[in-house]
This record gives structure tokens, C-alpha cells and sequence, in this order.
DNA sequence: GCAAGGCAAAATTTATAAATTTTTTTTGGA
DNA sequence: TCCAAAAAAAATTTATAAATTTTGCCTTGC
């Protein structure tokens, strides 16, 4: 992995990615990497398109040198596709894809909740806890009256689920489902039923929670798997609407 | 993903593993990436060493720009690392990695070989039956007298081992376990005591076996989870010994 | 006399610009 | 309408330039 001047060492998460977001990055090449990333995740660099090295070069102020790196990373990721000799695109979404996705990741992470809970100690729970409340009191959505996305929402969102698996020991293991969200995101972002109205998405990671400091591992795990499940058949649901909507079934 | 021109969709492991090789890659960048990947996974550049530019241009008669791309595809998948503006290093070892990633390397495939098993056809057990028979009577060193690594066993066990996982139903679920056995491969290779002469191995890949075609699920993860144990704990020992004799304790 | 700090030169990494190769599109003819 | 050749566009690679880090030497202070 590239690592920055400064980067501190594995502690504090949300030090950790708050740190990340702020820090001026060395190198072209990172920064062009990082907002490329964050600009697929988003879907403003929408899933089949061509990215060309003209549009880019333009686009993100930078040469094809520092372009050409960043793309080269997000290739191994599997958010662009790298053709041979005629070009980068982003990675196409699938309902076939976002439902592998899924299942992956029901499976490993709660792999890695159940060994996160193995190592449990009263330091990670507390962070946890404290992960949950700051997510608890932020609103979902900028605007009360109808549904405006709250990026601070969704930082700390993901930092919850981010600690509940990063106590399993494995970097490994922590980096592969750190991917398979960033896959997700992209999914999510999609959806247009952004706010899951009809669901109660703060009473699961209520559940969540509360079945880990019971030291329940099967119920925790029950519950996380569950959380997932439900994400994907809504974004399942929007994403068949949209289709049937555009016309756009063939495209997933 | 990189796709070269004429790449064939999910099918045959066997063809798809030997088309690759085979197959000359389409741009310069790729190739590189591919050479510069064994020659670190067989530990020719060794474990810290610095990938200075001016070296590698020479070395694999390419560009800079090439190489970079490269050096990029590798910093992503942590085989090699990359300081901001002070350069490119092969990902150095550690006993603590080692660890890690065998540790992961048994949850994870523990896991896809559980899906795998739950997915069974009679064509994937007539797959794995071949493959078995193949390595079977393949010699695990090129001279009986004293070991000399045989490449040809290498691609075999390979190519049983990701069988064995490869009916699990999810592509990066395969992947993520690809990758282990890249970064795993490393420690194989310097390990001094290759042949594990005191162990096994051969009957070992037939336990696994016989306990998959009888669909005993529990039984056939228990035996490939202890066959990762047992592979990392010759290491380590290996590892060990040659730390104490060459004073490098400090590095490891 | 020796160590610490700082300045300047050298080496190296990073980025831009230009050249080359390959693919794609267009055009003209059968 | 289909095929082939030429032109255009785009991707890849090399070459050149700029920025950063490292190294060595010199000065300064103890």
C-alpha cells in the first residue's frame, strides 16, 4: 500500500480517517487517485463510462503521467476496467455483481465480527460505543423535509461498521472488506431511494450494537448479516424500478 | 481488472491458468507488471530491497512510464510499497505477517471451501479428482536426490488449491484468496527446507480430497485449515533457524 | 579537536510534453 | 450494401524538464 509522509500507525480510527480526509497528499498522482475514487463511488463518473485521458487530463488538472497511476491502482481494485490498448472504463454495476457483493460480504464480515468479538476488550467496546452514538445523533439526511444525503452521515456510518470488524486482527481481512464497501458504495449511491424510509436502518445498528456488548456473538452476527441483506434488496428494488423506468434492462 | 484482448470468461481452471502464461501480453505495462510480480513472488528481489527506477528500465528494457504503471498495480495489491516521492521498496517480510495471513488465509478459505462444497456438482468433484491425479504424479522436486524445485508441481497445487475454493460462487471472494497465495508464495519460496521432506504433503492433498468427495463438509475444512498450519509452522521454524543463523532476527 | 547544523551539489522521483503505435472512424469504390 | 484503404482519434511509450530528497562538505559552536 502507498503510505503518506505522515500516516500514522494502526490506533484510533476515527483519528485515522478524519486525518485522511484533511492531509494534503505528496504526490499528483495520490490526489488525482483519491478524488478519481471518490468520483466513481459517487457515481458522478458514471459505472460503463469511457474515461478518457483527454477528458481526464482536462478534467482533473493533471498530466497523463499521474492519470495513468491513479488508474493503474483503481484497476487492481476493481473500479475501472483496464482494456488493452484502447483505454480505461468504469467498472459497469450488475444486479448479478451487487448481489455477489452482498453475499461476500455477509459471509466475511461476519467472519470478521465473530473474531472481533473473540478479542473483544472493554477499549474497542467503549470505541464502539462511542462510534454509535455520534452516528445516533447526526440526521440521516441534510433536510428534514425531503431526502438531501449528509456526507458527515455517512462518515461515520461507515466508521461504525468499519470498528466492528477492525478488532478481528487481521489487516488483511480489514482491507478486503474495506473494498467490498467501497464496491457497495457505489451501489448505494445509485439507489435513488437514498433514505430507506420505510426502514428503521438506526434501530439495526441499535440491535447490532447491543447484541456485542452482550458478548452475543451468534445474535451479532444474525443481526449484521441481516443489516446487509436488507440494504441490498432495497438498492435490488430501486435498481429494478429504475431499470424497468429508462428502459435500462439490458444495461444490468 | 485488466482484461487482455482475447481473455476467455470464468471456464476451465486448468486452460484458463495455462492460456495465461502462453498468452503475450498486448502492452508493455503488462508485461513488466507480470515479470516485475514473480520475480518478487520468488523472492529474485528480495523482501525490502528498493526499486530504483534507473535499475528496473534497465533490467526489464522499459520506460518509466511502464514501470510506474506497474509498480502501481503492485502497491495495491501490498507487494510492493510506495513512499511519496522517495520511491518504490518490495513489501519486506515478517514473522508477524506470516502469521497473519495464514491465520486469514484458514478463516477464509475455511469459508469458501464450506460454499464450495454446498454448491457441488458432478462436474467441479471430477474437476478436483483431476487435479488431484495430476499433482499426484507429479514430482515434487525435479532431482530425487536432493530437492530442486519443479515449477510444473508449483502450477498443479496451485491450480488444486484454487479448485477447491473456485466453486464457492464468488469472484471476489476467489480473488481475495488469490491474493493470499501470492503473498503467501513469498515465504514458501524463502523458506530454506522447500521439500518438507518430514512431512506429508501428498497424503494430506488426498485427505482433503477423499473428505470433499464424501461431503464432509466439517471433516474437509478441519483437514485444509491444518494443512495451511502446518505449512506456515515449517516456515516459521525455517524462518527462524535462518534469522538465528544469519543474525537477521532484527528483520524479521 | 569533535560534534552539530546548514548549505550546496548530486541523485532520484515525479510530472510534462512530444513521438510512436494501435484502434476506430470515415470515405471511396466494387 | 459490403469491403478496403486512408484519415482521425486515442492509447502507449519515450524523452525531457521540474521538484524533492539524499548526500557530502563546510562552517560554527562547544
Amino acid at each position: 500500500m502507498y503510505r503518506k509522509s505522515g500516516e500514522m500507525e494502526w490506533g484510533n480510527m476515527t483519528t485515522e480517517l478524519q486525518a485522511k480526509s484533511s492531509e494534503s497528499p505528496a504526490t499528483l498522482a495520490t490526489s488525482v487517485y483519491e478524488r478519481l475514487k471518490t468520483d466513481i463511488l459517487e457515481t458522478r463518473l458514471e459505472p460503463g463510462r469511457k474515461l478518457q485521458l483527454r477528458f481526464l487530463t482536462e478534467h482533473y488538472d493533471a498530466g497523463q503521467t499521474p492519470l495513468r497511476e491513479a488508474l493503474n491502482r483503481l484497476t487492481t481494485e476493481d473500479l475501472v476496467i483496464g482494456k488493452e490498448q484502447r483505454g480505461f472504463f468504469v467498472k459497469p454495476v450488475s444486479l448479478e455483481e451487487l448481489r455477489e457483493l452482498t453475499k461476500t460480504r455477509r459471509w466475511v464480515e461476519g467472519l470478521a465480527l465473530k473474531e472481533s468479538m473473540a478479542n473483544a476488550t472493554p477499549e474497542w467496546e467503549e470505541a464502539l460505543l462511542v462510534a454509535h452514538h455520534r452516528l445516533e445523533r447526526t440526521p440521516r439526511s441534510l433536510d428534514p423535509e425531503k431526502f438531501e444525503n449528509n456526507p458527515e452521515w455517512e462518515r461515520l456510518h461507515r466508521i461504525f461498521h468499519a470498528l466492528l470488524i477492525g478488532n478481528c486482527g487481521s489487516r488483511p481481512l480489514i482491507g478486503f472488506c474495506e473494498q467490498l464497501a467501497d464496491r457497495l458504495q457505489r451501489y448505494r449511491a445509485l439507489s435513488s431511494r437514498k433514505a430507506f424510509r420505510v426502514r428503521n436502518v438506526a434501530q439495526e445498528h441499535a440491535d447490532i450494537l447491543k447484541a456485542v456488548l452482550q458478548r452475543d456473538v451468534g445474535e451479532a452476527v444474525r443481526l449484521l448479516e441481516h443489516h446487509y441483506s436488507q440494504t441490498a434488496d432495497f438498492i435490488l428494488e430501486d435498481l429494478k424500478n429504475a431499470a424497468a423506468l429508462h428502459g435500462k434492462a439490458a444495461a444490468l
